[in-house]
DNA sequence: TCCTCTCCTTGCTT
DNA sequence: AAAGCAAGGAGAG
């Protein structure tokens, strides 16, 4: 099955697939590989006469049109989240990011990735994630690829059997959680419907799982763009906008929200550009100035 | 309550 | 070759 996506605003794959928000895409020749939910996907990006289109071949199960527009958020156009936070046009190389498309990916396996990312690199969360879905995954007809296994399936697995696939410490957070997750008192929908608050709170209960790992959840799994996940680069890259240097997680977090309510969206380029470019400049705007106690 | 430090695995880099 | 580093969390002090 092929799909063609028409896309508004700009796309950029490579930096979509390898910015360190999901690990299962990889490249293909020309395309790109990935797995999401019962199916490979192999997508590649066409232009023509000013349009953008996503070239979507679908192996195994067809998510559908629908989904696969909601999967690459192909609803909207990225540039919206930069409307409240005009001050961040200044920073340079910020702006070509903005093909960069925040992926609304799948719950558990976000979760599972992320518990997964502690203390690691990308790569390293890639293996292990790849490693996961090699070993206890569902087949896809005519792919060699694995989906990710559901919560009730890792719940079986041993502690010692994460180990051998180099997890290390985080193998009995990973199993812990998949068995709370994996109970029938566990609802995705129920925290689906909870304010950010509180669905943060519920997420920070799990083992493994601390603000961090929760916001990461919460943003590339729950879409919701409130959520600013502050790790050691969005640390550095928040603490030198802000001009704080010696500010606390938490605080960073609540000086973002000047960012508006696409601010998740903005920490992944910020998070991508403090990687790959190195430290940022101080935010002199009056908004950045007049709301330093918010 | 909040902050800081250490430990926890692994593998690649310097 | 020893140390540093990588999308952190838990527990102690």
């Amino acid at each position: 099955m092929r799909h063609r996506l028409s896309v508004p605003g700009p796309l950029d794959l490579a930096l979509t697939f390898t910015c360190g928000q999901a690990f299962r895409w990889r490249p293909a020749g020309t395309r790109f590989s990935g797995v999401v939910g019962g199916a490979e996907l192999r997508v590649a990006r066409s232009a023509s006469q000013g349009r953008t289109t996503l070239e979507v071949e679908v192996l195994g199960s067809d998510p559908g049109r629908d989904a696969l527009t909601r999967y690459f958020r192909l609803d909207e156009d990225p540039r919206v989240h930069l409307e409240h936070a005009e001050e961040l046009r200044a920073v340079p190389g910020l702006v070509p990011l903005l093909g960069l498309r925040l992926l609304r990916q799948e719950p558990w396996e976000t979760l599972a990735s992320f518990i997964c990312s502690a203390a690691a690199n990308v790569r390293k969360i890639s293996g292990s994630i790849e490693g996961i879905a090699e070993r206890w995954g569902a087949t896809i007809a005519g792919s060699r690829r694995r989906a990710f296994p559901p919560p009730q399936r890792l719940a079986r697995v041993k502690e010692s059997e994460l180990r051998a696939l180099g997890l290390g410490f985080r193998s009995p957070y990973l199993l812990a959680s998949a068995k709370r997750v994996a109970s029938p008192s566990w609802s995705w929908e129920e925290l689906r419907g909870l304010g950010y608050d509180e669905a943060r709170a519920r997420l920070v209960e799990l083992p493994g799982v601390g603000p961090k790992i929760a916001d990461c959840t919460l943003l590339f799994g729950l879409d919701r763009l409130e959520a600013y996940p502050v790790d050691r680069w969005i640390r550095r890259a928040t603490r030198e906008l802000a001009a704080r240097h010696r500010a606390g997680d938490e605080e960073l977090a609540r000086w973002a929200v000047r960012f508006g309510p696409g601010r998740g969206y903005l920490q992944q380029l910020l998070f991508h550009l403090r990687r790959t470019s190195g430290p940022l400049p101080a935010l002199r705007g009056r908004a950045a100035r007049m709301r330093r106690t918010a």
